[in-house]
DNA sequence: AAATAAAATTAGACAAGTCTAAAAAATAAC
DNA sequence: GTTATTTTTTAGACTTGTCTAATTTTATTT
């Protein structure tokens, strides 16, 4: 139906303009896709004339209806896959994506509705991020930086915001994954560095400001 | 490391090659790859510059060892993805192929070697057909038409020539499958039609010559 | 072996997606 | 409120893979 490149191009917009719920302009697209400015600008008019999405010149883009349905489902066979290679196939949660990123662009509904339900309808994938349904549905998973947590918190670890690998692979070396406890011990009011028991281990574990802010958690 | 235009030439060229175990020439594969003959002309240029085949003007194409290895390793790909559609997704035999043709093309050897285990090493593919080991290693598997069978003989189906859904779906309605027992009860001189015995049911079932050319078999 | 037919190649064009360099518009600075 | 800077767009070019139409080579007839 889309070339990979239009999808890339609609799931940049769509990740774009959820974290600032506006107006995308070219420069940050062009960051994401990892391309020039002025190859942006040529797609963008394409994506305009499918009435994918709301283009004025120097103003930026918005996707229409139609467009951000497509980025959902891109994003929806994502994560799909990512659990997959995940679950079944034993890829640490810091190589999942890569691959996920080529999967994402195979063209058949039926292969996404028969994944979905061989891996039992997952609603999060090996990073906590949410799984669009298959109607687009995205379910509010309502989770909170670890560093706005407060001192005595009990906490279950359940995203992260950071999913580089170089990230992922700290938490792995630190015993941080999806579903550990996590107690807050102390709160270092200088550097707003955090002491935490993880899985009530005895052992404390001191986690960065910058760490922390990328970890996403919710309250038992 | 190549794309996929190039991956469908290697392997239209790698598969009319093992066909007719000789050159492949153009018109030939312009109908595999249905496209038109100067198209494949201009690939088969390129393909020849990348040494993966040799190319003599108006005296066809023959694969070179590395042409070769890549064509298998899509061979491969596409079998080990049939596999997992039909044993873990529950596909029919007659809808693998298509899907399989867009999932050969995604390129992590880590996949596919974790993919093959998580199989646990299957040696064919729905089809019956052979899946080249990770090493370019093809096991012959000796099987026989139907059709070149005898009176009171008693077969395994083991794989089809044919692999259009239309006759996967004929099979399908009939009982054949992969792993039925066959015994052939009756041979009519006058059409080579077949009359059969299927996984030792008492009512037979009467095969076509043009069914029993499409039938592999070997023996119990 | 010349005439005809079939197969393959070349030449030139086009669409998709990208790029560089230059121009235009919007934003920020003074 | 001009000037300077940043952002965006345009113009023109390039690559990949495809096409049509014309030409060349090979194969087949008679």
């Amino acid at each position: 139906m889309y070339s990979q490149s239009e999808e890339n191009y609609l799931k940049a917009i769509y990740k774009l303009s959820e974290k600032n719920k506006s107006v995308v302009n070219t420069n940050a697209i062009a960051e994401v896709i990892q391309t020039k400015a002025a190859s942006v600008t040529d797609m963008i008019r394409k994506l305009s004339e499918k009435k994918l999405l709301k283009y004025e010149k120097y103003k930026g883009v918005i996707l229409t209806e139609k467009g951000w349905k497509v980025a959902v489902s891109i994003v929806r066979k994502h994560r799909l896959w990512e659990v997959f290679l995940h679950e079944k196939l034993k890829f640490g949660w810091d190589e999942v994506h890569e691959i996920a990123e080529q999967l994402e662009h195979i063209d058949s509904i039926l292969l996404i509705d028969k994944l979905d339900e061989y891996l039992g309808f997952p609603s999060v994938d090996p990073h906590g991020d949410v799984i669009p349904g298959k109607d687009g549905e995205i379910k509010k998973n309502n989770l909170d930086k670890l560093s706005t947590m407060k001192k005595g918190d009990k906490l279950i670890m359940s995203g992260v915001v950071d999913h580089t690998p170089l990230f992922l692979q700290y938490l792995d070396k630190s015993g941080i994954s999806l579903g550990v406890t996590i107690e807050i011990m102390e709160v270092n009011a200088y550097d707003e560095s955090l002491s935490i028991k993880i899985n009530n281990h005895k052992n404390h574990f001191q986690v960065s400001k910058d760490v922390a802010r990328n970890l996403l958690v919710q309250s038992i």
